[in-house]
Parts: C-alpha cells; sequence; structure tokens
DNA sequence: GTCTATATTCCGATAGAC
DNA sequence: GTCTATCGGAATATAGAC
C-alpha cells in the first residue's frame, strides 16, 4: 500500500509526462485526492521540490530495471529497454528526460542536476551495454558505444514523442528497426 | 523590415522553442516591444493563434529550404538538413515537434493538426530525399526509407534536448555519426 | 487600426486550524 | 502531522481609449 506522499509522486509522474510540467499544477494532484491543493505542499512544499521526487523515483525505477535486467544477455536487455519505452509510448506519456527538456529553461538549477544525472546513468548503461554484447559478439554497430547509445536514446525519446504527432505505429517500426540493425 | 506581426512571431516561436508552449506569457513578448501585454492579444487575440502562426511560419521557412536545397544532390541535401539543426542546437533551442509534443495534452486541435501537418512535410521529404540518395548510390541505409527518416527525424530532435542536459558535443557526435554512417 | 486600462481566473505558496 | 482557508501575484483575455 503506497503512503500518500507515494501516491503524490506518481501522479506528479504522470501529470509531468502527460501534460508537461509547466502545464500541470497541484491542484491536479489534490482534486484526485479529494484534498485542497495546499495538502500538496505540505508533503512536497514547492513543484520543484515534487519535480526531484519524480525523478529520484525514475533512478530507483532504473536502477530495479537494471537489476532485474543484469540476469539476462546483452540483445535481450537493449530488447527490455527498447520495449520498457514501448510501454511508456502506449500508455501515453513521454519518457521523462524529454518531458523535462523542454522545460529546461523554465526548471530550477536542482532539479536540472538531478535530471542531469539520471541521463547520464541511463546513457552509461546503453553504452556498458552495447559495449559488452558487441565483445560477445551478440550485437553489431559501427559508430562507438556511447555514440550509438545516445542515438539509441534519442530514438527512444523522440519516438514516443513522434507517436503522439503521427501516431502509433511509427514508434513500433522505429524500435523494430533498431532491433534488426543491432541484433545479430 | 519586419511587420510588428511578422516580429511577434519570430519573437514567440523563440520564446516556444527556448522557455516552452506553457512557460512563456504574452508579458515576455511585449516587454521586449515595449508595450503592454494586451497590444498582442490584439495581432493574436488567443495563444493558440499565435502557436498556429508560429508554425506556419516553420512550415513557409521548411518549404524555402527544400527549395533551395533542391538543387545540390541528395548526400548534400541531407547534410544541410542536419547542419539546419545543428543552428538550432547551437541558438540554445529546440526543434519545434519536439518543443509542441511535451505540451501536446495541452494544446488545441486546430494547433496540434498544424503541427501534425508540418511534422508529415518534414518526414515526407526526409524520405524521398533519402529514396532518392539510395537510387542514386548516393546514400545508403537498410531501413525501409520512411522508417530510416523517422529515425533521423527523432535523433535530430531529441538530440537538441539531450544536449540541453548533458552538453552541446553530444548533439554534434549524433550528427557525424548519422551523416558517417549513410553517406557511401 | 493599434494600443492601454482593467477584469477575471488560476496558480503557487503561507499561515494557521484541527 | 495533516489539512483548509486564504493571500499575492501572474496569466489570459475583454472593453474601450486614442
Amino acid at each position: 500500500m503506497a503512503s500518500t506522499k507515494e501516491t503524490i509522486v506518481l501522479l506528479g509522474d504522470e501529470l509531468i509526462r502527460k501534460k508537461g510540467y509547466n502545464a500541470f499544477s497541484y491542484a491536479d494532484i489534490s482534486r484526485q485526492l479529494n484534498v485542497k491543493n495546499a495538502a500538496i505542499h505540505y508533503h512536497y512544499p514547492s513543484k520543484p521540490d515534487l519535480a526531484e521526487a519524480v525523478v529520484d523515483f525514475h533512478t530507483d525505477s532504473f536502477n530495479r530495471f537494471t537489476e532485474k535486467a543484469s540476469s539476462k544477455n546483452e540483445a535481450d536487455q537493449i530488447k527490455m529497454f527498447l520495449n520498457f519505452y514501448a510501454s511508456i509510448q502506449l500508455s501515453g506519456k513521454l519518457c521523462v528526460i524529454g518531458s523535462f527538456a523542454s522545460d529546461w529553461n523554465s526548471m530550477e538549477e536542482e532539479v536540472q542536476g538531478k535530471v542531469t544525472e539520471f541521463t547520464n546513468t541511463v546513457l552509461g548503461w546503453i553504452t556498458e551495454t552495447l559495449r559488452m554484447g558487441k565483445e560477445k559478439n551478440l550485437l553489431s554497430f559501427t559508430s562507438p558505444a556511447n555514440i550509438e547509445a545516445m542515438k539509441i536514446l534519442t530514438n527512444m525519446c523522440a519516438g514516443t514523442q513522434l507517436a503522439r504527432i503521427t501516431g502509433s505505429n511509427d514508434f513500433t517500426e522505429i524500435k523494430n528497426s533498431i532491433l534488426k540493425e543491432i541484433i545479430h
């Protein structure tokens, strides 16, 4: 059973990735909890406080993901990663990285720092997974692993964005094309 | 000499792609023109009206771009396209597609329709340029042209986003990697 | 036709009740 | 510790002056 504080983070995360950081308000959250907006301020005094908690939540989730994925081989790990983004797309949300990127210049430095840290964690994991997969002859690509990682991440991030604009099939096709190209 | 109405679109465009659609206000524009915010409402009664004008501006700009690029071969045209995104990144802005995507669910249907149309225009041009470039043996890629186009567009869109978070060099490396892979 | 003064609504946040 | 009543300010938008 999730505490109120945890529920607020989940609702905040959903709102940030569905409506956008600057588009959602505390009232959007409080309405769903049948309290006044000020009650949210008790748990998270300011909006940046909530944003930080949301990024922390994603960092924890990603760490659980990589932990869980670590039992698989590198090709399957990359496949799991892309499928994770497919589930984001299907739920109508955006990747948290892409969502915060558009509101970057209206965000507090503390939040920016957390997002940068999270992004580097994700990029680092993809890079290392690609590198090891290539070493084991499970994966193939021509660019350096860290650049290939950025290309895959940008495909996924903007893939969920593009799907909003032009339709859901586009995301699936991008995903399958990536897998076809890098998995032997 | 640009008219006031044109200047407002230019300022609005800059604000949308720097701060985000929901983060900027008419006051941000009126301040730079030394008028009251209500003066902007005269030229563009509502914010969605201005947003539509901004998308129209991008459609016109893109049409001028493809017209100008049409004298070059397909490899150079793709190179020009990626360099155009490099200039976006350097100016600290985002691609208009990625910028509107995050605020998608708080936007009017009319604006959404214009963005969808613009995005399809861009995707159509990349697809056709890739297809012809391959036919002429100037370009090489394994996926269908329309999917390769989506991958390049998502690399560019989210590349400008990623650069905000992790630094400008990342964008350049993505760009060079794409060119290296598809240009013979 | 262009702009200003003003209304209205909503947001983030504080002070204080329970 | 948890929530409500309420404030100050900002954002969009209208009515009307010049």
